[in-house]
DNA sequence: ACATTATAGTTAGGAAGCTAACTATGTCAA
DNA sequence: TTGACATAGTTAGCTTCCTAACTATAATGT
């Protein structure tokens, strides 16, 4: 899990934005500010949790990679499994790896079923660390997302979905 | 504008969420389905983004410094200003600047009013490659929000502006 | 006036993505 | 069975971010 992008610190003001759709009659006003805003909270979000985790000693990546094999019924899974969960390449999976097989949180077991293949297994000591981190990751998060109720959360969502359905739309060949 | 972070493929299913509650009591299933549906389509956004952009040669961050400029009345800021605008360190801004500059799209000037202070000029070549992106980019944008209504996009914000009141819960020290 | 502090920009070194290429192993079909 | 192709994981090299340290210049206060 890693979003990167320009935390647009500085959001354009509608004046700003009217100066622009003088010049380039596409644009709509409206759809500019509501997609900044998102990426805008989306980054802030991102870095908080950063933050939070950082305070574990973790890293968003690693981090992600512990709770993925924690979902898992026997804390195990391979590197490409989880590469594609996490939406990272295999060869990124492999730094987080060995980053986390570094800190003695994952470790590597070799299977004679397919020797091209490794499982990775949430060690004792991984497991402590979500014991550790997990808590307070949900309180936090909690709070943060208080200022919602129910109904808000799953507008939310489905709005949500409404943009992702477009998405193609940025990159589709025209 | 760089958010990095997982692409959360594999979002938790419920029965998974519900899983983890039972071990971390704390766990608010919902803030944390909206919080990472919203994580995951910003994410996609902004690689969504980054694709659009890549067809003109240009990547997220330089092509924000070239809109902040544009901003301007004078096309001209400071890599101080740019930096603190587009929330990157002054560090970082010295690379876009590096990169835009050998491609001939801003330019250096040294003034004489304060020697430590270089400005930064968006040049014909700079105006004439926005051109370009910018009426793509809107047209596009334009389409992938048309799902939501004036009033969808009004009531997103305003739940994008309670999550982010929140955000200091993240990472305030307890 | 001059020592201290602040500011502007850059440089150096590290983190963690990515793509492409590589090794080893497995699969499948002629 | 063996040649072609597919798959798992790793490595190498690139990008662009970051922090920290550095140089040069300006502002401030005694």
């Amino acid at each position: 899990m890693f979003l990167i992008m320009l935390e647009l610190k500085d959001l354009p003001t509608t004046g700003v934005l009217h100066k622009f759709a003088e010049r380039y009659p596409d644009a709509d006003i409206t759809a500019v500010s509501s997609f900044l805003h998102l990426l805008r909270v989306a980054t802030d979000l991102s870095i908080a949790l950063d933050a939070c985790l950082s305070k574990h000693g973790l890293l968003q990546g690693r981090w992600w990679v512990l709770i993925l094999l924690m979902r898992e019924e026997s804390q195990t899974s391979t590197p490409s499994m989880l590469a594609s969960k996490a939406g990272v390449t295999r060869a990124t999976m492999t730094g987080l790896i060995d980053g986390l097989e570094q800190g003695g949180l994952v470790e590597r077991v070799f299977t004679k079923s397919d020797r091209r293949s490794v499982l990775i297994h949430l060690t004792v000591a991984g497991q402590v660390k979500l014991d550790a981190v997990m808590p307070d990751y949900y309180q936090r998060l909690r709070l943060c997302m208080k200022g919602l109720n129910e109904a808000q959360r799953i507008q939310l969502e489905q709005m949500l979905d409404l943009i992702n359905a477009g998405i193609p739309e940025l990159t589709k060949q025209k």
